[in-house]
DNA sequence: GAGCACTGC
């Protein structure tokens, strides 16, 4: 406790220096009652110390620390960005409603109006009252990266503050690495530019012994304490992954009935997972004892919004996916059931094909959670594993994002802002040598990058074709396709396409107790009016132009009727908008642009000539097979590469199905008429090695792209 | 004739 004094003189110093203050404040007494709460107040003058002596400073606490709403605040308190140190305070987040939130939150806190001192920005949507006056910026990770290309010094800021940096995120890591470079090179020019780095406590030594992210040597740490509640953790004698609905199960009626009030929260792996225990619950809990919900990310937000309006006379028990460890937080919950579970997309490379498996989770995920019962009073979390099977199967953390995914992204838009050796660029873990060629080649095979000199690894500059696809936000892939485009004045539906490509399920195929044959027949009824022969891609072209017609508030009904996916088209709406703004180079553009027809078949023609040409490489060829074969419906494909030399056979012979064989996923609208010659979105196994997402291609069309290429 | 967790510019 002695550790208070000199922070209580500090405070006091503080307010006698108060006149030569730029930045003054006047928060609400019921505001500053509640914040002297939190530990971290009184860790101000450590912290704003060790921002002030150095360049890079690594705070640690665990959620409701209150580090993400206090931080920004003491750099303000301290004059950043003032006439004293000239530039805006910069907050990222991974998530966007996190960004939002948190703006809002110090804005309320600091008594000031939210778009004006106090501002956020994500993918579609500002708090844009007049962004210059904005001195403290909440934003997704993704923003401030896209900021790195027009000002690479970022020069609009004086400090950045990266949140949530143990998670890992692709995005998150790119940004680390870069501000690791821009802030020594800001301070030798003398303007210097201030990093702080948040974390939760357990995962620091991913950056402190980090040399390439800082060599000349590990930031400061500052331990924050966090202001949860304590929360009992209780370990299961026996762990049965086979049976973990059953547990859970067992263990919701077992709290419901004999512990005192306070809402049940249970982890589970899926949405089928989700429907199955409410449903179970629901038979052995009466509707007047508990109201019991579902969540899950595919559900319509106005449904999410269910759970913050928690019944007051009975229990709340909430069956969620992985949704509610971090992006929604439920109020109320003092319970958790934890199945120490989750699903995870699994790549493996080789093979271009992904899965997805139920795995369990990691030591840092299963702390997440537990942590949900703690945050309005003491609680309890149940796990339904042993404390051995923790110690043995849990891994410490989550592998970071960019270790499972394709870097082609990553790669072109390091290129575009001038890295020219990527392999040398300081990322906090860095990608196999594999992910890097593999990215690579592809960039090169789409013609954004070039051999400039003959070496090993990445001899590689970027085109002009590869700087305008970087402007783009998605896939280089699709923004081959959409460039391709404008020679054939298709571009509106091609942003529409590509748009779907980027956000993918957008039709709805599963139904509640129906068999696998009946649910994909039962919802392709639902699509059959979207029917296209060519391609799936048209379909859910057919569909959105149909919802971009519907009112608003009538969107959601619609979807539901028609079996779609209401989030997802939605999300389509906006990024479609945004390419053709980032097209047409005009920010004023509006989504009535897209009240246009079907289009012709001449022009779906040129719609889907331009879309092989970022599938290049994912190519598949019907394999001839003995006649009485095709009765089992599922007739195999071979697929090739450009470099193969035996590129697009024509008479493929082959016996029954080799390893690399693939077939056309049920869920695809060209499911049964098996041409001859395909493109595929993507691989998936399952049962069986599926296509997903099939166009049908025309042998000509191939050629003439190799010629062009 | 199936089975997709979560997030981002």
């Amino acid at each position: 406790m002695e550790s208070l004094i000199p922070v209580k003189r500090a405070r006091e110093d503080d307010s006698e220096n108060h006149e030569e203050r730029e930045n003054i404040v006047n928060r609400l007494e019921s505001i500053q009652k509640s914040r002297k709460k939190l530990p971290i107040l009184y860790m101000e003058q450590e912290i704003m110390e060790s921002i002030k002596e150095n360049t890079f400073t690594l705070i640690c606490g665990e959620t409701g620390s209150g580090k993400s709403t206090q931080v920004p605040q003491f750099l303000y308190e301290a004059d950043f960005s003032s006439s004293k140190c000239p530039g805006k305070i910069g907050i990222t987040q991974p998530r966007r409603i996190a960004a939002i939130s948190l703006a809002q939150r110090v804005a309320n806190e600091l008594n000031l109006e939210i778009g004006k001192e106090v501002g956020y920005q994500i993918r579609y949507d500002a708090s844009t009252i007049n962004p210059a006056l904005n001195k403290i910026k909440f934003m997704t990770d993704g923003i401030l990266l896209r900021e790195i290309e027009g000002d690479f010094l970022l020069s609009s800021y004086s400090a950045i503050i990266i949140d949530e940096a143990h998670e890992r995120s692709i995005n998150t890591d790119i940004l680390l690495g870069f501000l690791s470079r821009i802030a020594p090179l800001r301070a030798k020019k003398g303007n210097p530019l201030k990093v702080v780095i948040m974390s939760a406590t357990l995962r620091i030594s991913d950056f402190t012994e980090n040399t390439s992210l800082f060599p000349s040597g590990a930031p400061p740490v500052i331990h924050i304490e966090s202001r949860q509640f304590p929360v009992t953790v209780h370990f299961s004698k026996t762990t049965s992954a086979e049976t973990y609905l059953d547990s859970a199960f067992e263990k919701t009626l077992k709290i419901h009935t004999r512990l005192p009030e306070g809402g049940i929260l249970i982890f589970v792996t899926s949405k089928k997972d989700v429907t199955t225990l409410k449903k179970r619950l629901k038979t052995a809990i009466s509707k007047e004892e508990a109201v019991i919900l579902g969540l899950y990310s595919m559900l319509p937000y106005s449904k999410q919004k269910k759970i913050f309006s928690p019944p007051s006379s009975r229990r709340m028990i909430v069956v969620s996916t992985n949704v509610s460890e971090t992006s929604l937080t439920i109020p109320g919950i003092k319970y958790v059931v934890d199945t120490g579970l989750e699903k995870r997309k699994v790549f493996s490379g080789n093979l271009k094909m992904s899965k997805y498996v139920v795995t369990w989770i990691s030591k840092a995920s299963a702390e997440q959670r537990s942590g949900r019962a703690g945050r309005v009073s003491a609680g309890h979390c149940y796990r339904l594993y042993s404390n051995a099977a923790y110690g043995i199967h849990f891994e410490e953390y989550r592998p970071p994002e960019i270790l499972n995914l394709p870097i082609s992204s990553v790669i072109l838009q390091l290129k575009s802002i001038g890295i020219r050796n990527v392999e040398q660029f300081p990322f906090p873990t860095c990608p196999d040598r594999s992910s890097f060629a593999e990215a690579l080649n592809l960039l090169d095979k789409l013609g954004s990058i070039k051999q400039c000199r003959k070496g090993k690894g990445d001899v590689y500059d970027i085109t002009d074709l590869g700087r305008k696809m970087a402007e783009f936000p998605i896939s280089p892939r699709f923004s081959k396709m959409l460039i391709l485009s404008d020679q054939h004045n298709i571009v509106k539906w091609m942003c529409i396409l590509v748009a779907l490509l980027e956000i993918e399920q957008v039709f709805k195929f599963d139904f509640e107790g129906e068999t696998a044959k009946e649910s994909v027949k039962k919802s392709k009824e639902f699509h059959a009016k979207w029917f296209s022969g060519e391609s799936d891609l048209l379909c859910g072209v057919k569909a959105f132009l149909k919802f971009i017609k519907i009112n608003d508030a009538e969107k959601e009904d619609f979807c539901e009727e028609n079996h779609l996916n209401y989030n997802k088209l939605k999300e389509v709406e906006d990024l479609s908008m945004q390419l053709l703004r980032i097209y047409k180079d005009d920010k004023t553009i509006e989504t009535n642009e897209f009240l246009i027809p079907y289009p012709h078949r001449k022009e779906r023609e040129q719609l889907l000539k331009c879309l092989i040409s970022g599938f290049i490489d994912q190519v598949a060829t019907k394999i001839d097979i003995p006649d009485d074969y095709s009765k089992t419906k599922r007739i195999p494909y071979t697929i090739s590469t450009p470099t193969d030399t035996s590129i697009y056979p024509k008479d493929y012979a082959a016996l029954g199905i080799k390893k690399d064989t693939f077939f056309i996923h049920p869920s695809s609208y060209l499911y049964g008429s098996y041409p001859s010659l395909i493109v595929y979105q993507h691989l998936l196994f399952t049962k069986r090695p599926y296509m997903i997402g099939i166009t049908k291609v025309k042998q000509e069309w191939l050629d003439s792209l190799q010629i062009n290429n």
